[in-house]
DNA sequence: TTTTTGTGTTTACGCTTGTAAACTATAAGA
DNA sequence: TCTTATAGTTTACAAGCGTAAACACAAAAA
């Protein structure tokens, strides 16, 4: 079982679901406003992101009006789960976890997060091996 | 101060890199034997790739003989954390510390990579905020 | 020395992305 | 009902990317 054919959100694509899961349903003007004010773009750049959300299936549209609302279809937290986990896929798995410490000194996390974070890495802990292997190269251990 | 001008690698790019990384310098046809085994690519992409990544200076080369001997000239940890860096970066805030638990959750660590987790948690734990605010929708909070 | 072959360089080509203007249709106001 | 503003659709266009063939040159083999 695979996590149904990942939709492709490109970087500008994301500032706009950024702001449709946040609010949960957005207009165009209201988006065009949020990202001229946040990113600078013209309203024509807004329409033509939604109008590539909308294609490829990150977006549905519903008339009101004279205007359309967008809605999501796709959730933020998966989105984002796959979009890092893709990232780390990519990366030397021996050093995921250098990579991992080196994050977590720079970003802020809520106590809450940082009580989660822990008790996921006590249950870990047992089961860990002693070391990651490198996969950068086929039967190569660096 | 910024980390010097972030070369831009391409997730092709990427996959060259970590062979350089890992064997500290390598020929082309090493490369290109390499990723035909693990991506199935032709010598002929793997050339171009190497072409790409010397005239982004990502890597250097020095003639010996017939062929080129190929560096890197970016480091492959400081390259990882930047990549990490900039998408972390441009998600929701918020949502930060949910994703870095599931990631934590989806790979394998080592012994001693989850103690250095531990410990930079515990040491952050008592400046901690309650919680983190998004920042998707300016003046927003989720 | 001549031929071959392994390397690097150029050229190719369609797709995606960032960024946006131009065009069109229709709801809302006059 | 006629006009206008506004929202959606089409077209644009250069740069980057994945993928590779074609070409040129020099070193190695014959």
């Amino acid at each position: 079982m695979e996590a149904q054919t990942a939709i492709e959100i490109s970087d500008a694509e994301w500032e706009v679901m950024r702001v449709a899961w946040t609010l949960g349903q957005v207009t165009s003007s209201q988006v065009a406003e949020i990202m001229a004010d946040k990113m600078g773009w013209k309203t024509a750049t807004v329409k033509t992101l939604l109008g590539r959300l909308i294609k490829k299936g990150a977006l549905r549209s519903e008339k009101h009006g004279r205007a359309f609302t967008y809605y999501p279809t796709v959730e933020e937290q998966p989105s984002m789960d796959m979009a890092v986990k893709t990232l780390f896929g990519h990366m030397c798995q021996m050093r995921v976890g250098q990579t991992l410490t080196d994050l977590v000194n720079q970003v802020t996390l809520s106590q809450a997060d940082i009580a989660q974070l822990q008790a996921v890495l006590a249950k870990k802990a047992p089961t860990a091996p002693a070391m990651v292997d490198c996969d950068c190269v086929p039967g190569e251990r660096c």
